[in-house]
RNA sequence: GCAUUCGUAGCUCAAUUGGAUAGAGCACCUGACUACGGAUCAGGAGGUUUGGGGUUCGAAUCCCUACGAGUGCACCA
């Protein structure tokens, strides 16, 4: 039973049988908490056309809606507004319905499939706190998509190859000395970052030197030894040298294993991990295609340009004089290759705003050449991370390292967490609490970042990321423990979760909780088209916060009518379900215990 | 300079896409524990939604403008 779908319908009839009267799409809304009522119906519109006071619309449609409708108990209206109430036995058919529908909230599935593409790491550093909201992003949009029904491929572009990885492969074979992961007892991410570092260093120091010697600083910083060096080794790594490619080879081994452990620590995963190494060369052929199609001009040095003014764009070079590759050209030949491999009717990039206007070239250009997936492209484009302190800056070195975070994190929460428990711990062993502990800190971090609006520049504050009270994580898995305990406490009461309601009539605060439980796979569908984790984020915290209030107003299992005690039950169950999937869907899991 | 995103309580964020008196959390103040898990709940205070115009029954939301912040405007990726 959808009783927003019925009200709806209902409303459509009202009209009809009242007014003779067409209209459109019916909206409604959650009545506002100081009104009466659950759902509210705005009238405002409908004078035009009706010719009549929005109070008088509200009130024959109100009228009608209680003589017609089996759902719709009572009614008031106020101004331009309908605030409608709805019978509790609507509510209870829809809290058996719930309660039995093993898969509420998972939507039909759509034969559609999507690729998402997250991640996408350079090899020369650790991630950081950047790389995690786009991690935590792009894993629980795959997530949300597929309890939207549809085929989820996670994807993953490492970009293993260039300038970048060749400084930390130069830095190590000047400074290194056979150190490996093992010996230095680090990461092998972070010991690659540390030789990038050290490269960073050297280089500053000889263009230092040469500025003090009277060399300007831009020639400075391309005729530096190191750096002439650097453009060498790319050369040489190009030419297939086998010394060179050995080594890029093996410290790139060394940052995968440093990447998968912190990948692992998360919960992240990809179904498909291209290589830039593999996919730099592709894309010329394209070019090829643009110009025979005219899509492409060639200027007189050869290189090769595409005229997006039409588009409010501008001109942009798609292959060099020299005939190579640039950025554009690779993702052009990358997004085709996708296609290619898993033919998605959609495509999405998760990748940071600052390429906003590169992601409006590509899919311009791949509209022009007439893809048949042009118009199924999609950059889902989020904001930075800030500090509290400001910007994050690697050369100011407040670049907060991902693995750092999660271990303070956790901590953290190690340290609140074994506070509050006040002995409800003392049998778990030290593997389960230090699981228990990762499992908060985690939440706490994931649900810190997600319940932001992504388009959104944020601000990163540490001690409230850790923070147990209020709109967090935890306070969200700390509901459902409390749920549990009640649950298991039920189960030595022999009272039964599984039957189906049976009361006549709800308390205010359950239905509440039973309105709230029924629009959750309206979020999760709203979720998945607009791409917004934060919209699941803001409805668990919603959904805990209401189960509290009606937790601390009435009892459960102290209640003595049993078909309240069989009903309050049930609702927790429910409840305590919606919000682990509800947390699931941004990569968070909740404890039975904490 | 051009393009683009953003500006909401002291701070961090919401606002169901144009709807009611703009809501939460943190911090601050007050109350509720012989507890179904107080890691909780109830209450108080806190706002000219950056300023100024406009559109309409109705604007934080749309348009114009000024101010402020971010990002982009490479034959880098």
């Amino acid at each position: 039973m959808d009783i927003q779908e019925e009200l709806k319908v209902a409303i459509k009839q009202a009209i009809t049988e009242l007014y003779q009267q067409e209209i459109g799409e019916v909206a409604l809304q959650p009545t506002k908490k100081e009104f009466d009522g659950l759902y509210t119906f705005v009238t405002f519109p409908l004078t035009k056309i009706l010719r009549q006071n929005p109070a008088q619309i509200g009130q024959s449609i109100g009228t009608w809606l209680v003589d017609n409708s089996p759902i719709v108990s009572q009614f008031n209206v106020v101004q331009g507004f309908l605030n409608l109430s709805i019978d509790d036995s609507a509510w209870i058919t829809v809290m058996n319905d719930m309660a039995t529908d093993v898969a509420f909230g998972t939507l039909p599935a759509k034969n559609q499939s999507v690729m998402v593409e997250f991640s996408s790491p350079n090899t020369n550093k650790p991630l950081h706190l950047g790389h995690l909201r786009n991690n935590f992003l792009g894993d629980s949009v795959s997530r949300i998509l597929a309890a939207n029904g549809y085929d989820v491929v996670k994807a993953c572009i490492v970009n293993d190859r260039g300038v970048h990885i060749c400084k930390s492969m130069l830095a190590y074979k000047m400074f290194g000395d056979g150190e490996t992961p093992e010996s230095a007892g680090m990461k092998g991410d972070h010991l690659i970052g540390k030789y990038y570092v050290l490269f960073d260093k050297a280089y500053k120091t000889q263009i230092e030197e040469m500025v003090a010697q009277g060399t300007p600083k831009e020639e400075a910083e391309k005729q530096a030894p190191l750096m002439q060096e650097v453009q060498q080794m790319l050369r040489l790594w190009e030419q297939g040298d086998a010394e060179t490619v050995a080594l890029w080879r093996k410290l790139n081994n060394w940052v995968y294993e440093g990447f998968d452990a912190t990948y692992q620590t998360i919960g992240v995963s990809f179904d498909k991990t291209y290589y830039e190494s593999n996919t730099y060369i592709l894309g010329k052929e394209i070019v090829e295609e643009g110009l025979q199609k005219g899509v492409f001009y060639q200027k007189p040095d050869s290189s090769v340009w595409i005229d997006l003014t039409e588009e409010g764009l501008d001109q942009k070079l798609v292959l060099r004089s020299d005939g190579t590759s640039v950025y554009m050209t690779q993702d052009l030949g990358t997004t085709d290759l996708k296609f290619q491999d898993f033919h998605n009717d959609r495509q999405i990039w998760v990748v940071g705003n600052e390429q906003d206007y590169h992601f409006n070239v590509l899919f311009a250009i791949l509209r022009r050449l007439g893809r048949p997936y042009a118009n199924n492209l999609y950059h889902l484009s989020y904001g930075m991370v800030d500090l509290p302190t400001g910007k994050m800056k690697s050369r100011e070195g407040t670049v907060v390292d991902a693995d750092d975070l999660i271990q303070e994190t956790t901590e953290a929460a190690s340290t609140a967490a074994d506070e509050a428990a006040k002995g409800k711990l003392d049998e778990f062993s030290d593997a389960e609490k230090a699981a228990l502990f990762t499992t908060l800190g985690l939440g706490a971090l994931k649900y810190y970042l997600l319940k932001v609006d992504p388009q959104k520049r944020m601000q990163f504050n540490p001690a409230e990321s850790v923070d147990l009270h209020g709109n967090t994580g935890p306070y969200i898995q700390y509901v459902h423990a409390r749920i549990q305990s009640v649950l298991r406490k039920a189960v030595e009461l022999n009272v039964l979760t599984d039957k189906p309601v049976e009361a006549t009539d709800l308390d205010e605060i359950e239905q509440q909780l039973v309105f709230l439980l029924s629009q959750y796979p309206q979020r999760v569908e709203e979720a998945g088209q607009d791409y917004a984790p934060s919209y699941l984020a803001q409805y668990a915290y919603e959904l805990a916060k209401t189960f509290n209030q009606f937790y601390d107003k009435l009892s459960i299992l102290k209640e003595v009518d049993p078909v309240k005690l069989h009903t309050r039950l049930v609702l927790a169950k429910v409840v305590g379900e919606t919000i682990r999937k509800a947390m699931g869907l941004m990569g968070i899991d909740v404890p039975d215990k904490m």
